[in-house]
DNA sequence: TATGGTTGTCTATATCAATAGACATTTAGA
DNA sequence: TCTAAATGTCTATTGATATAGACAACCATA
């Protein structure tokens, strides 16, 4: 935490920069010891700004309900989570973050037909205009949410993947149930930027936030194009790990 | 572009949520067909701003070279990029995106020694206090700056690496002169942020920007760890890319 | 129970961010 | 050469952001 200086005058306020940086202090384990945040004063003094602007800062965070005030004591760290999140051959959602959470679930938030654009042709390997299906999901562990993804499926052989996915809440049922028994993750393309409307509320972010964007297509055993997936995720909730 | 509103109250300011987005739309390709950005009046009604926070979006870019307006005619586009960065068992820096580029070039900004701390020793597998090179670089792209990294090197093995690696601009001969013919990469972890202030001057970033982080571990051929090394990208310019 | 350390609240002031409107300047094309 | 369309510049006003200082309320503990 220390050594970096905060910027003004960036259109980015200083309550949101200083929040973002106790965020991640937070996750990283920082104030592990003494499980609270140092005094306000103190944080002034480190971040060399007023201590109202580091109110404002603990105020955010604790919207958040990642640290909690307690007048006469301190500001108490409630929760700290960044999970991390495998990319492989075989990455899939739930697998790979299940033993750091308890519980980890699956949401369809909608469905629809749609026909191929360019992009998506070129990716799942169809003709411009053959009819997928699309999927927007929801990814939870531990009731929150984590990810939201948007998936298109050839129609053809997975038609009914959204009823299927609907009541199994898993990709990798549905695959299974529809004649695909076991599926490989070709490739992942990874950016990152701000926070759209959507994810604010999908995701329960802070306005200002960074969402990690992870594309990505999966094929059959036969290296046959089964999904495309658009997928976005809480950058302070995942860390994503790629082994070779 | 259409559709995503923008965030009133949010500790990031209006100009630059706009700033970004236009940003974004540009390296994606959107306005191709005219080479320009639209007009000022039309991206106030878009976004639903002033006129005014339009050009503070607009006089952010011009600041970053990325447009260029002209009075009368309208607002060009000077350039757009985005570098596709694989990360794979063989991840280097210039190989990967030796073929998107004319140029590429990694320059040593400092090198210094210091003892292993708690997490450096866990990573590179040498007890706390073991004598490690550290090393800041950058790499560029067309005398661009796309990626800023520390890197943790083994005294004892790679003392003079500093030196080596000032003269070629490679830890790939580096490693190969100081006894190491190959090495890959054991795992990779990324994640995202806001830019800080050194990134802000090194990958001249226009602040607020985000930066995706690179965390990775690299090891010769009897998986012994030879380098760990942290990596900030300019997340405008660069998308990760795994192959599996 | 007295004290030091902490968060909570209030007032005041200066600067930045955003809106609103008007008009000048430049360019391209009819 | 006139006109429409675009950027450039100016003034004025409002709300958000940040600083400064003072004091109240609360907690743990000596």
């Amino acid at each position: 935490m220390v050594g970096q200086k905060i910027q003004r005058q960036t259109g980015v306020a200083l309550w949101r920069q200083i929040a973002d940086r106790i965020r991640t202090s937070i996750s990283h384990g920082d104030f592990d010891e003494t499980g609270m945040v140092p005094p306000e004063t103190t944080l002034a003094l480190q971040f060399g700004v007023n201590r109202h602007t580091i109110r404002s800062a603990l105020g955010a965070l604790a919207q958040e309900g990642i640290v909690r005030a307690v007048q006469g004591r301190g500001t108490l760290i409630e929760r700290k989570e960044r999970l991390s999140f495998p990319i492989s051959k075989r990455t899939r959602f739930s697998q790979g973050i299940g033993d750091q959470v308890r519980e980890t679930r699956s949401v369809l938030l909608a469905s629809s037909e749609e026909p191929a654009n360019a992009e998506l042709s070129g990716q799942l390997k169809v003709d411009v205009g053959t009819k997928l299906v699309r999927l927007e999901t929801l990814g939870q562990a531990d009731h929150r949410p984590v990810s939201r993804a948007t998936s298109w499926f050839p129609a053809d052989r997975f038609g009914d993947i959204a009823e299927i996915y609907r009541t199994t809440g898993s990709i990798t049922k549905a695959f299974r149930e529809l004649g695909v028994p076991d599926y490989v993750r070709v490739v992942t393309e990874i950016t990152a930027t701000h926070a759209d409307e959507s994810d604010l509320s999908d995701l329960q972010l802070s306005p200002g936030a960074i969402v990690l964007v992870a594309q990505a297509l999966n094929a059959d055993l036969d290296d046959v194009p089964v999904q495309y997936s658009i997928s976005r995720f809480a950058a302070d909730r995942v860390r994503f790990t790629v082994e070779n």
